[in-house]
DNA sequence: GTGGTCACG
DNA sequence: ACGTACGTGACCACT
C-alpha cells in the first residue's frame, strides 16, 4: 500500500502566502483553499496513493505533551483571512473521501511522524508532503519526503538527502540541536550557526558522540567554549527538534484508504466558493439552482423536449421577446417553450433587425457581424456578460456557465449545444433582478447596452494606418538600435542581451561597478527611474535608455501595429467592455489607448494614423476631467471656484497651497501642485508624492496637509468615501456603478491601505468613465440622426476621435464639443479641447 | 506562466 | 520592519 501523508498546516500556509488574496462574491476568502487543492491534486496525480491522510495541528494551551508546545505557543497566530479558510479545507477534504487527522495536543508533523513510522514498520511505502524541512528527519528506505517550495517540489529520498546535506536524514535532529531554529524557538547552541553545525555533524554523527569527544578534539578554543556553555541547551534542543512518532492516532493503515467523494456536496460547496476551475478539474458539475423562477423552469423544461424547428421569416415576425445565441454562423433562438435554429445569413440578418426584444451574451460580436454585412441589430435588451460585469467588475470572465453557477440558476449541461441557450433564460432573469436591486438598471439600459453598439461600430470602422510610413520608421529605428547596441557592447567590453534585465544588471552593477539603487525580487532594478539617476556615471547608461526607447517603439508599435493591419488597410482594435475594475473601457490587439505621445520621437507614430481620402480626423479631449469630477463630487467651493473662473488649475492649486497670488507662482511650484493634484486623485501618500516631485517626505506631508486645509471638502469627501467603503464593502460612481473592495477587510496593512486608495480613486475614475461613455452614445446617435458622413472611431479614456468627411468636419467638431461638454450638468464646467488634422498627430493640436 | 519594463490616461 | 499613488496591455526574458 502507498500512503500520502500531508502536513495540512504547512501546505495551507504555503498556499495562502503564495497566492494573492481571492474572494468570492460574498467576500469569503478562497486563495488558500484554491492553492491547497492545486497542490493536493498535483501530488496525488504524481504519487498515485492508495491512501491519504491530511494532518492538522491541534493543541490546547493547557495540554502539553512536551515542551515544544510551550515554545511553539509563541508563534504568531494565523491571520483571520487564513483562519476562516481552514475549516473549509477540512470539510472539503472529508467530502472528497480524504481522511483528516487531528490529535489533541499534537502537531501535524507528529502525526506525519507516527504515520510514516507505521508504514516503515509494516513495509509500506509512505510519501510525506510538506513545506517544512523539519520533516526531512523522517526519511528512510520506505519514507520519501516531498518538499513543496515556492518554486518546485523536491522529492527527498535518503540518497538525495545525503547528497544535499552530507549526512543521514535522522541526523537532521542533531544539526538542529546545535544550530537551533528561531521559527520553532529551538535555542540550539549559542554562537553555532549552520556551517559549523553541519561540519560537526558530518564529523561526529550525533551530539552525544560530539560531547563525548570534543574536548580532546582539534576544534578551536572558541567553538569548544561555545559547546561547553551550550551543552544543556543542545540536549534540550535535540529533544525539541525530534518529531514524535507514536502519537495516539488511528494506527490501522487500511482506515486511511481514499473513500468515495460526495460529488453533490462538493459541487455545492465549490459553487458557493465560486471555484469553478477546481470543479472542472474534479470533473464535478456546479451545483444546480434553486434560484430560477418556477415558470421559467417549466418553460425551459418544455423547451428541452420540444423539437428544434427551422427559423422562418414568419416566425421572426411573430416573436416578441426571446433569448438567442449566435455561435459559428449558427443562430439559435428560444421563445416560450420553442427553440428555432438557422444558418441562413439572410434570415439571421432579418432576425437581428426585427422588432423582437433580444437577450443574449456577447452582443458586440453580433453587432459587428451585422454591421459588416450592412445590417443592424435592434432592440437589444440584455447581455449576460455585461450584466455579470456590472454586478462584479472583478471576475476574470463572464461565460454563461460560470454566471449560472455564481447566481445559482440552472445550467443545462446535459443538452449539448442548446445548453447555454436554455440556461440563458433563467440566468438573465436572475441577473436582471440583481441589477434592479443593486440600483443599476439605468446604468445597464441607458449606458452599457447602448454603448455596446457604439463600440462595435468603432471596431468595425477602425482607423487608417500608413503602412509605408510605419515601415520606414521601423527601418530608421532598426538603424538606431544597431548603432546604440554597438556602442553599448563597446562600453561593456563584450556582447550581451541588453533586453535582459538580469544580464544588464550584471554588466552595469557588477562588471562596471555602478551604484545599485534599487532591487527587485530577482536582482537589480534597471528601470528608467534608476538609470536616469545613473546617467552621469557612464555614457552606457544613456545608451541603454535610448536602446530601450528604440526597441520599445520598434517591437511594440512598429511591428505590433503592422502585424494588426487588416486587409482594408485599417486597424480594428478590440474594445473590451467588461475588463476594468473601474468602468473604463480597455483596448487590445492592438491596444490603441497607449500609442506614444509623451516624447517627440514616440509621438511620430501618431503621424501614421490618418484620415482616409477626402476625410479628416477630429480629436476632442476633456481637460482634467478627473479633477473636475472630484470638484463636483465633493462640492468644495474653493476648488469649484478655480474651475469656474477658468484658471489654470495647477497654477491655481499652487497659489492656494503656497498661499500667494497667482502671478507669483513659479513653474516649479505649479509642477509640484500638479503632482499633488494627481496624488489626490490616486489616494494620496506622502512617500510617493515626495519621490514624484523629488522632495522630502516631510515637505510632501506639508503639501498634502496644506492642500486638504485649502480644500476641506476634498478631505471630508475622501474620509466619508473610505468610511462608507468599509461599511458597505464597495464604492459607487455618480451613475451607480459599483466596485467591491475586498482588500479593505484584509489584516495586512499594506493591502488595506491599497484598498483605501482604491476606494478614493474608483468613484473619480469611474465617474469620468461613465461620463465619457454617455457622451459617446450621444455623439454616435447624433452623427446618425443628422446623417453626417462621419464616424466615431477611437476612445482613449478622456479623448474621442471622429473620422469625418471634410465637408461636414466643422459641424462634427461642434457636435463633439457640445455633447462632451454638455454630457451632464455638473457643479463645474467640463472643458473640452477640439482639433482637426489629417493625422492623429496633427489632430492633437 | 511570471516578473520586469514601459507605453498610455 | 516594510513598501509605497489609480487604471490598463504588450513585449521580452526566463523558469
Amino acid at each position: 500500500m502507498k500512503l500520502l501523508a500531508i502536513d495540512g498546516n504547512s501546505i495551507l500556509n504555503r498556499a495562502f502566502y503564495g497566492i494573492k488574496l481571492l474572494t468570492n462574491k460574498k467576500g469569503q476568502f478562497t486563495n488558500a483553499i484554491f492553492g491547497f487543492m492545486n497542490i493536493y491534486l498535483r501530488n496525488t496525480e504524481d504519487v498515485k496513493p492508495d491512501a491519504v491522510a491530511v494532518a492538522f495541528d491541534l493543541r490546547t494551551p493547557t495540554f502539553r505533551h512536551k515542551a515544544v508546545s510551550y515554545y511553539k505557543a509563541n508563534r504568531k497566530g494565523m491571520p483571520p483571512e487564513l483562519a476562516e479558510q481552514l475549516p473549509k479545507v477540512k470539510e472539503l477534504l472529508t467530502l472528497m473521501g480524504v481522511k483528516v487527522v487531528e490529535c489533541e495536543g499534537y502537531e501535524a508533523d507528529d502525526v506525519l511522524g507516527t504515520l510514516s513510522k507505521l508504514c516503515s514498520d509494516s513495509g509500506n511505502e509512505c510519501y510525506v508532503l510538506t513545506g517544512d524541512r523539519d520533516s526531512l528527519q523522517l526519511i528512510d528506505d520506505k519514507v520519501t519526503v516531498i518538499l513543496a517550495t515556492n518554486k518546485e517540489n523536491i522529492c527527498y529520498t535518503p540518497e538525495r538527502f545525503k547528497e544535499d546535506y552530507g549526512f543521514e536524514p535522522i541526523k537532521l535532529i542533531d544539526l538542529k540541536a546545535l544550530m537551533g531554529d528561531s521559527s520553532d524557538n529551538i535555542p540550539g547552541v549559542a554562537g553555532i550557526g549552520e556551517k559549523t553545525a553541519s561540519a560537526l555533524i558530518k564529523e561526529y554523527g550525533c551530539i552525544e558522540a560530539l560531547y563525548e569527544k570534543y574536548e580532546e578534539s582539534s576544534l578551536t578554543k572558541g567553538v569548544k567554549a561555545k559547546l561547553a556553555a551550550g551543552a544543556e541547551s543542545a540536549k534540550e534542543s535535540k529533544w525539541l527538534a525530534t518529531i514524535v512518532r507514536d502519537a495516539p492516532i488511528d494506527k490501522e493503515l487500511g482506515d486511511y484508504r481514499l473513500g468515495e467523494p460526495d460529488k453533490a456536496a462538493i459541487g455545492r460547496m465549490l459553487t458557493e466558493l465560486e471555484m469553478f476551475k477546481l470543479l472542472d478539474k474534479l470533473g464535478i458539475n456546479a451545483a444546480e439552482s434553486t434560484n430560477s423562477a418556477p415558470e421559467a423552469r417549466a418553460e425551459e423544461a418544455e423547451a428541452i423536449n420540444a423539437e428544434v424547428s427551422a427559423l422562418t421569416e414568419d416566425i421572426i415576425k411573430g416573436l416578441d421577446q426571446c433569448e438567442y445565441l449566435f455561435r459559428e454562423g449558427k443562430l439559435s433562438v428560444r421563445s416560450g417553450s420553442s427553440v428555432y435554429e438557422t444558418e441562413d445569413e439572410k434570415l439571421i440578418l432579418a432576425f437581428f433587425s426585427s422588432d423582437c426584444g433580444k437577450s443574449t451574451d456577447d452582443a458586440k460580436a453580433h453587432y459587428r457581424w451585422a454591421m459588416s454585412r450592412g445590417g443592424e441589430l435592434k432592440n437589444l435588451r440584455n447581455d449576460a456578460s455585461i450584466c455579470g460585469y456590472l454586478l462584479n467588475t472583478s471576475a476574470s470572465d463572464y461565460a454563461v456557465d460560470k454566471l449560472c453557477a455564481e447566481y445559482g440558476t440552472h445550467y443545462y449541461s446535459e443538452n449539448g449545444e442548446l445548453a447555454e441557450l436554455l440556461s440563458l433564460h433563467g440566468l438573465i432573469g436572475k441577473l436582471r433582478a440583481e441589477i434592479e436591486s443593486e440600483g443599476m438598471t439605468e446604468l445597464l439600459e441607458k449606458v452599457e447596452l447602448p454603448l455596446t453598439e457604439v463600440l462595435a461600430s468603432m471596431e468595425d470602422s477602425g482607423i487608417l494606418i500608413d503602412r509605408k510610413g510605419v515601415e520606414d520608421f521601423g527601418v530608421y529605428l532598426s538603424e538606431m538600435i544597431e548603432e546604440t547596441q554597438q556602442m553599448i557592447y563597446d562600453e561593456a567590453g563584450h556582447e550581451f542581451n541588453i533586453s535582459s534585465p538580469k544580464q544588464l544588471g550584471t554588466v552595469l552593477f557588477e562588471e562596471m561597478g555602478l551604484p545599485a539603487k534599487k532591487k527587485t525580487k530577482s536582482g537589480y532594478s534597471t528601470n528608467a527611474e534608476v538609470l536616469e539617476e545613473l546617467r552621469n556615471y557612464a555614457p552606457i547608461v544613456d545608451n541603454v535608455l535610448k536602446y530601450r526607447q528604440y526597441t520599445k517603439l520598434n517591437s511594440t508599435y512598429v511591428a505590433g501595429l503592422l502585424d494588426k493591419t487588416a486587409p482594408d488597410g485599417r486597424i480594428h482594435t478590440w474594445f473590451r467592455q467588461t475588463e476594468t475594475r473601474t468602468g473604463r473601457i480597455s483596448s487590445t490587439e492592438p491596444n490603441m489607448q497607449n500609442i506614444p505621445v509623451r516624447t517627440e520621437l514616440g509621438a511620430q507614430m501618431r503621424k501614421f494614423f490618418t484620415a482616409d481620402e477626402g476625410k479628416v480626423l477630429i480629436d476632442a479631449d476633456y481637460s482634467q476631467i478627473e479633477l473636475r469630477v472630484m470638484a463636483h463630487l465633493c462640492g468644495d467651493e474653493n476648488m469649484a471656484e478655480a474651475f469656474n473662473s477658468g484658471e489654470d488649475i495647477h497654477a491655481s492649486t499652487a497659489a492656494q497651497v503656497f498661499d500667494m497670488p497667482l502671478f507669483m507662482v513659479t513653474p516649479e511650484m505649479r509642477s509640484a501642485a500638479k503632482a499633488v493634484n494627481f496624488g489626490i486623485i490616486y489616494g494620496i501618500g506622502a512617500f510617493s508624492l515626495a519621490k514624484d516631485i523629488g522632495t522630502s517626505v516631510q515637505k510632501a506631508k506639508k503639501y498634502i496637509a496644506d492642500y486638504l486645509a485649502k480644500y476641506p471638502k476634498v478631505n471630508s469627501f475622501m474620509e466619508t468615501t473610505v468610511d462608507n467603503a468599509f461599511r458597505d464593502g464597495y464604492v459607487t460612481t455618480m451613475f451607480g456603478r459599483k466596485r467591491r473592495i475586498p482588500e479593505l477587510s484584509s489584516s495586512n496593512k499594506m493591502l488595506q491601505a491599497a484598498g483605501k486608495r482604491i476606494a478614493m480613486n474608483t468613484p473619480v475614475q469611474g465617474t469620468a468613465a461613465d461620463l465619457i461613455k454617455i457622451a459617446m452614445i450621444n455623439v454616435y446617435n447624433r452623427l446618425k440622426a443628422e446623417k453626417l458622413n462621419a464616424k466615431l472611431i477611437l476612445q482613449v479614456h478622456d479623448e474621442l476621435i471622429i473620422e469625418s468627411d471634410i465637408a461636414c468636419a466643422d459641424r462634427c467638431a461642434e457636435l463633439l464639443r457640445e455633447e462632451m461638454q454638455g454630457v451632464y450638468d455638473m457643479r463645474v464646467p467640463l472643458a473640452v479641447d477640439v482639433h482637426q488634422g489629417k493625422s492623429w498627430y496633427d489632430a492633437k493640436g
